[in-house]
DNA sequence: AAGGTGACTCAGG
DNA sequence: GCCTGAGCCACCT
């Protein structure tokens, strides 16, 4: 299942969310299924979703692409801190009540 | 069945 | 802010 691709492909350009955000928004539909898991599936699912706009808790991309996905992230435009070493959650972070309304309302429907 | 691993998270020092 | 320890769930050997 690929719950968690799918939820990561609904995260606008320009924003970000956090493994813990992902899993709680896949795991209830799936009702299971912990942060490790979403990276899991990233890891597994190659590049074939935006997995730099999912960071961990610190705001932090993975650490084996941690400047690969602060330079996409920074591109897109995404809100990063003063640093530019970690993604600013506070301003990036979707709010999936909205995007999940959006997602299904509009454009990247399968239909 | 049992043990080890990992794109994580939270709490404590 | 950074590091460590414990908890967590799914997968592999």
């Amino acid at each position: 299942m690929e719950s968690v691709l799918d939820v990561v492909e609904t995260v606008p350009r320009g924003s970000a969310t956090t493994y813990g955000d992902v899993a709680e928004v896949v795991g209830r539909r799936l009702g299971r299924g912990g942060p490790r898991q979403v990276g899991a599936a990233l890891r597994d699912s190659g590049g074939a979703v935006p997995w730099w706009r999912v960071v961990n808790a610190q705001g932090r991309p993975p650490a084996h692409h941690v400047t690969r996905a602060l330079d996409l992230l920074r591109d897109e435009g995404c809100p990063l801190v003063p640093d530019g070493s970690r993604v600013d959650l506070r301003a990036a972070r979707v709010d999936w009540d909205e995007q999940m309304d959006l997602s299904a309302g509009s454009g990247s429907e399968s239909v």
